[in-house]
DNA sequence: GATCTGTCGGAAAACGTATTCCACCACCTA
DNA sequence: TAGGTGGTGGAATACGTTTTCCGACAGATC
């Protein structure tokens, strides 16, 4: 229908002379923002570049303008439901606010993780939002690297790591395992095993401990500690080795994720025992597929999706320098823990 | 340790009178590849590019080398585990060529999507990847876009839809349907059920037709059915639906995805009934998911991160104009279908 | 010793857009 | 009617790179 030019595709200027118009008014026209440009010429602006399917640069209005409406996000395992339900809010905030969003993984991997923040730089994106915690070690080159990305003018924000310079937007892992532990005390349980990640991970550590403290406070003595790997595989190992080891009377155990825990319940059936009646599992995050096991997965519900968006948010408003958004979390008991006889 | 300039990062030419040298020079220095400059000047602008802290400006670099090193990956849901896994594929495959990648989510709206690949285009993209089937009826309005962004130059490839004239990397949906059909009625099955999404997505209309056609050479007539939509939520509503309209001797019902089938068990389950044993379900896509819930999932892998990294580099390789590359699937039958004693 | 060949550095143009600056015109006011 | 004022269009410049083009110089060949 149209003119073809094979090898690229119509500049502005092509639109300009289409039009019979200068590039200066052409671009008025097309952004419309600044200066208005007579209707007539608008008209014919508007409908030369329709004609040729113009599509402008975004690099070139980039480099122009100094700034560009990419946002970057930063996960560690996009197919890890977590992510993809924190990153699904967070392109849903981007989209929203016409920004196209930028996504890299990590793979868990400090070194990756810098390196793509450093690639990222170049980008010029005009947030960064940073994903998950990541292990202790690596935050002060990370930091570095951040804070150049900062006195660039661009901004950064952090969704459940409250230890960087940023706003964050987090929940209170310590004190909803403590609430969960508690109800699950108050459901008749005695006997615990905690499931954890990797102790750098701040995470992990965060509601391992909490979970303790709240066995404490109910007059709890301790808790058997199994570490494994943050993953649904991790989760499945751990279980299988308590089990080798010998339950000794534990009555239920908690990991500190939910796809731990799924990994645990698929232990627990591999080895012919029956999850929720003899041995609870309880697990944290809520993610869909709590809901979707059998027995459904009692937990903490993490507002995921919300925390993605508000991350985004937090990123976009000038004000918050170090702002910590804290965002509520929920016990949710589940068919996985029933209530004790006992 | 070094000057700040707050407001804007350093650029090529800071670098380059850093070093004493000139701008040019110091480009050459950076990217290494088509000229060379003396060992001693190579040495003095990498050490003021590091002093400085120098991260090129990539939309610079874009507007100047005509091409950027961006991937743009188009996804229905990134929360949905199946386009999630392909996602993880794409991103493994793109960062391991170097590139970034900028995703968008249409949320299953053509419109949506036509909005975001016009967007993109300005992005100027190395390539497109399009994962998911659409509706047959917005591929007029996007097959045009598609072949503007294709005229300037960008690649295109697409998974799972083979009906778009780009590198495709697809499985057979219709045949796998067939086996699985055939491997159930091996089992004993005779009544069946199908869970269908809607009927203009391709890929649901093959995996129903499949299934059906399979029964049929197996010797059995049809099977009742249903269609909703193609989330979890959609499988819960359609089962839901078929329970209260009487199973009517119904012995196994085919979700054409796993999210729907999952769906199906939990609205069994909600209605006291045990799945697997009152009713068999088995579903499509082997997602992590499937061998989580309890009974674990009867059902068809696919193997989905692989779709998304051979997308990638179909979409990498200048050669394939419409390639096709189809990725074999396999039956997994598990507890989700019972051999029935009859 | 003169010419040729090859290598390396810098000046300048190019990429496609936004924006500043200036000229122009029409209109309104005194 | 003269002078201001506000709005509109275009030429030119800027953004930060890459790349072309040209000059300078060193070494090799005759």
């Amino acid at each position: 229908m149209t003119e073809a030019p094979t090898g690229s595709s119509p500049t502005l200027r092509d639109v300009a002379t289409e039009a019979g118009v200068s590039a200066a008014t052409a671009s008025r026209a097309l952004n419309g923002s600044t200066r208005n440009v007579s209707a007539e010429k608008l008209a014919l602006v508007l409908q030369a570049a329709a004609k040729l399917g113009y599509a402008p640069n975004l690099s070139a209005q980039a480099t122009a303008r100094g700034s560009t409406k990419t946002v970057a996000l930063i996960v560690h395992d996009i197919a890890d439901p977590y992510f993809a339900a924190i990153a699904a809010g967070a392109i849903e905030g981007a989209e929203a606010a016409g920004l196209t969003v930028t996504m890299a993984v990590t793979d868990r991997s400090p070194e990756r993780e810098l390196e793509i923040v450093s690639t990222l730089r170049g980008h010029r994106p005009h947030a960064i939002i940073l994903a998950g915690s990541r292990i202790a070690d690596d935050e002060d080159a990370l930091a570095g690297e951040l804070r150049a990305y900062e006195a660039a003018g661009g901004r950064v924000a952090v969704v459940s790591q409250p230890s960087l310079p940023y706003g964050t937007v987090t929940v209170d892992n310590r004190r909803a395992a403590e609430e969960l532990a508690a109800a699950l005390v108050a459901h008749g349980y005695r006997r615990f095993a905690v499931l954890h990640g990797p102790p750098a991970l701040r995470t992990s550590r965060d509601r391992a401990e909490g979970f303790v403290a709240g066995l404490a406070a109910a007059g709890i003595a301790g808790a058997e500690q199994v570490g494994t790997g943050f993953t649904e595989d991790g989760g499945h190992a751990a279980m299988t080795r308590l089990l080798d080891r010998g339950l000794d009377g534990v009555e239920l155990v908690f990991a500190v994720n939910d796809v731990m825990a799924i990994g645990a319940l698929r232990a627990l059936r591999d080895a012919g025992l029956v999850p929720g009646r003899d041995l609870a599992v309880a697990g944290f995050d809520d993610i869909s597929a709590a809901t979707d096991v059998d027995p459904a997965l009692t937990t903490v519900g993490v507002p995921m999706r919300a925390m993605g968006r508000r991350a985004l948010d937090l990123a976009l408003a000038d004000a918050a320098e170090g702002e910590v958004v804290w965002l509520p979390t929920t016990v949710v008991l589940r068919e996985s823990t029933p209530r004790r006889p006992g």
